[in-house]
DNA sequence: TTCAAAATAGGTAATTTTACCTATTGCAAT
DNA sequence: ATTGCAATAGGTAAAATTACCTATTTTGAA
């Protein structure tokens, strides 16, 4: 058992300063670890992986990357090394789809504004074996407008959904797309239970939130 | 003239690990400067410059703080001493008012992915009096949905907005803020007025557009 | 200290939205 | 051909929003 073996990270961030930050947090924390390599988009760090598969036990990864997000990373990663670790370090707008990073074997996220000390702690948590999920994102995901399923949604629907974003009433709709106005009311309810809201400000939210305007 | 001396900064950043970035970025740029001091939120930023009015020459500066922004701090900073320089470190997403900014005698911003290279260049120069607008940052607020004036809201109306922009009726709003229902629709009565619009679902738009979410 | 703005709250009536239903038509895949 | 969904539309009642007002208290700045 390589019990005192250094945990061996590779970093994929892409602010230049946050990288910095990282670092330090990781050389200052006491932490047995040893950074193998950064990289600041997915090609890097896809392009490590696939020439050093196993020079690294654990990913730190940013979530917004210049050329994709850190799911296209981990989705590779996990392919290339099941066992490899993968700790999400999200910023606060970056609204990740948790269930599926989870359902592709994320082992743990936490907040940017995690500290160095706290930092440390999920790193090796993680790399004991033990996931770890900041609950706060949890909470934060749950209570705002959630994405269960962001597909289902008919052509038709997406147009209302756009219009309505831009501050439409059901009737102005109706008189742009030539329908009656119950016609408009009747896609907001279908949208509304696929959502799961009952009001079109929440639709109106979630559909930002999810880019869909 | 003090040629030789350090360049002394406070570093006003509410993320643990930024902080430790640009400590780093500061300590290993070269730059002849002297880390005075560290705030993570406005009043600690305030309280600094209160009781060491003249031990610092510029402040690195975050907008989004978690109990107000960078502007709350550099309007006292340039009414305690006009000629501190004060650099505005912008997240992309902080869509911070320039002009006002300008206005109210900052010295220059720059983006949160600047190297630490390319922030030490800046902070010198400002420093030597020359100030620093990253041309990329203005470009996208010109180019974006810009708000005509986003002045002109109270700190209960922006409440108000983010609030409704998270779907919440009124009901739900004022049993948050403890206050009558009646009140909530006031407030939203007098947005509605200020932005040019009669629904909350337009409302929402100009705050997603505008950067108030 | 005085004045203006912000925050508070209410009345009333018109309008809109929403929930919970049913129902028809057309089209595309099995 | 039948099945299933998308799009269409309506009825009705409850709930919420909105417009246009007035009015009080608190607070901050001049």
């Amino acid at each position: 058992m390589k019990q005192k073996a250094k945990i061996r990270i590779l970093l994929v961030e892409d602010h230049p300063l946050y990288r910095v930050g990282l670092r330090m947090a990781l050389s200052y924390s006491g932490l047995e670890c040893e950074l193998k390599s950064e990289a600041e988009n997915v090609e890097q760090a896809l392009a490590y992986l696939e020439q050093h598969p196993d020079e690294v036990d654990l990913i730190l990864l940013d979530y917004f990357l210049p050329d994709g997000t850190g799911h296209d990373v981990l989705k590779v990663a996990k392919r290339i090394r099941p066992d490899m670790k993968v700790l999400l370090v999200s910023g606060e707008d970056d609204n990740p789809d948790l269930p599926a990073l989870m359902a592709d074997g994320l082992n743990g996220f936490v907040s940017k504004d995690i500290t160095p000390q706290g930092l440390s702690v999920v790193i090796l948590s993680i790399f004991q074996g033990k996931d770890f999920f900041d609950k706060d994102i949890m909470n934060a995901q749950k209570g705002g407008a959630m994405a269960p399923k962001l597909e289902a949604f008919s052509q038709r629907e997406i147009e209302i959904i756009r219009l309505c974003a831009l501050g439409k009433t059901s009737k102005q709709i109706a008189d742009e797309l030539f329908i009656s106005a119950r016609t408009v009311e009747s896609h907001k309810e279908k949208i509304f239970n696929k959502i799961g809201c009952d009001s079109t400000t929440e639709m109106v939210n979630y559909a930002f939130l999810n880019g869909l305007v």
